[in-house]
DNA sequence: ACTTGCCATCACGAACGCTTATGACCCTCC
DNA sequence: GGAGGGTCATAAGCGTTCGTGATGGCAAGT
């Protein structure tokens, strides 16, 4: 189970050709066929379908190995260098797009700053990696519990924000002028599934430990990630949404109605390579400093 | 960064010598000395001082790194041998020593089994590299909330078990006669330290969030596995030990009293290895089978 | 000063891993 | 139906790598 190995057999995985993985890898279709082989004899089954290529079960499972592993390997190259590379002049920023709060935003050096929205779960990643220096990640959870990350790699949070959340709904909608809304009073409704813009809804039947076997409905998917258009959606009845509070409000048309049972929070975290503390001076200890204090 | 060339690196680390690491992995001391220098060179930093043989600060942070990267390697192995192994006979269970609850030693098979009583972070790392066929771990946490677990592989955790929380104190304790005691009452209090036996203090800081800067201050520390020595400890008021109600109850001379804020449970769940749904009938799905059902 | 144990280095042989070349097979197109 | 282009598998050759064994430098103990 050498990672090269393992390497060429995700490419070929992902590209469903051991020739198109040859040459993405700049082998030869014959060393990338023989790695196969290799990693099929050692493992004792095969992993891979050939006409068409496709992984088997067990490939499958290999690849979920597999796709960690190799993450993991990059996080520990990625933090061995920070010890011999120079300090940086700039500052790279990974962040979800619900993460940018005005605060945060403030607290970004006025030049030298790169900013990259990301996939909620791709910001751990990114910042593992050692393609980010520091990370911003959103999500729900219980009023100071910490956010539930994926462990690629030893990374150190800290809570940076915290506000309430809301439901998005039509400003006719009978339950619009209400102070504050049960979750369960929306047992029935229709959300918008908005995994880049809003709040996945698998996220809080998993921190609500909902209502177990009634999945929440959904009404229409929306792929962007702007935020104002999803909540003109809500407001055109296309479904409801979750939202924080501030990014809900002021949308025309719509109502923002705090959201007060289960009692959950949207969050903020600042996520940072572990272990880098005794930062020199630089953008991203002036960010962080600016961040935290 | 080969894992041959990390796990001798961690074995030279672990017995702070070349030579003594060479005979445990079968490997001429030579051998070693290159394997280090390779990756040293690789890094580009020393990794190791020699003489005496310890890590430098980079070694440090690569330790971790290896460590998380070997064990996910053995998981990722022993997964893909379950695919080809031949169906089990017996039935071999890791255990968090808190997490055998009467229900769960009901529901072991009658013959067949082997079952290892683990420190509860060992438990997922058993499970995973396939050491145990299955586990259970307890912890701390808000109600029907799931337990915080290290991800060391794609398990399967399910929730068995749930019960209040109890602080166990001597008998006179003037609070004693209270129906129920809030953990700020007890800011000023001093405590068991018992990593094995009893709740761990830094996971409660953890989940509670807790009166920040202000730590548990520890009296006695025990590292024994034993919770009636515990309960007995914290009966001659050698300090306040936090357990679940069940284990907490019917200590000579100990009140145990139930924790009701922070809203925290004592929750026992029970770990698979992910993806082996369609297992053939044998101990593992009977044992399972029962707890679930 | 001599021995002892340690790690580093050198030189050599075996094994590994990649390339080139070729074969087997399956589609498509004429 | 047969030629052609595509696929992956297999065989042979060859350079590199990786292990061993031997030797050297160095520090600590006697």
């Amino acid at each position: 189970m050498d990672p090269h190995l393992l390497r060429t057999y995700v490419t070929v995985a992902r590209l469903a050709s051991f020739s198109e993985a040859a040459r993405d890898l700049g082998y030869t279709q014959s060393a990338v066929s023989q790695h196969i082989a290799a990693l099929e004899s050692d493992l004792g089954l095969p992993l891979l379908t050939r006409r068409p290529v496709a992984p088997t079960p067990a490939g499958e499972r290999l690849l979920e190995h597999a796709g960690a592993l190799l993450l993991r390997l990059d996080a520990a190259r990625a933090d061995l260098d920070r010890f011999t590379a120079a300090p940086r002049a700039t500052l790279d920023v990974a962040a979800s797009p619900l993460a940018l709060t005005a605060r945060v935003l403030a607290a970004l050096p006025a030049t030298g700053v790169t900013l990259r929205a990301l996939p909620r779960e791709r910001v751990p990643v990114a910042v593992a990696t050692g393609e980010a220096d520091a990370g911003l990640v959103d999500g729900i959870a219980a009023p100071s519990d910490p956010l539930r990350l994926p462990d690629v790699a030893p990374l150190a949070a800290t809570g940076v924000a915290e506000e309430p959340l809301a439901v998005v709904l039509p400003g006719r909608h009978p339950l619009a002028r209400r102070p504050g809304l049960r979750l369960d009073d929306l047992v029935d409704a229709r959300w918008l599934d908005a995994p880049a813009a809003g709040i996945p809804l698998d996220r809080l039947r998993a921190v609500h430990g909902g209502p177990a076997g009634r999945g929440f409905r959904t009404a229409l998917r929306y792929e962007g990630a702007d935020t104002r258009t999803l909540a003109a959606l809500a407001a055109a009845g296309h479904g409801l949404v979750l939202l924080p509070l501030s990014a809900a409000d002021g949308a025309p048309g719509a109502a923002a109605v705090p959201l007060v049972a289960p009692r959950l929070v949207h969050r903020v975290e600042l996520l940072l390579p572990a272990g880098a503390h005794g930062e020199p001076p630089g953008p991203v200890a002036e960010f962080t400093g600016r961040l935290k204090g």
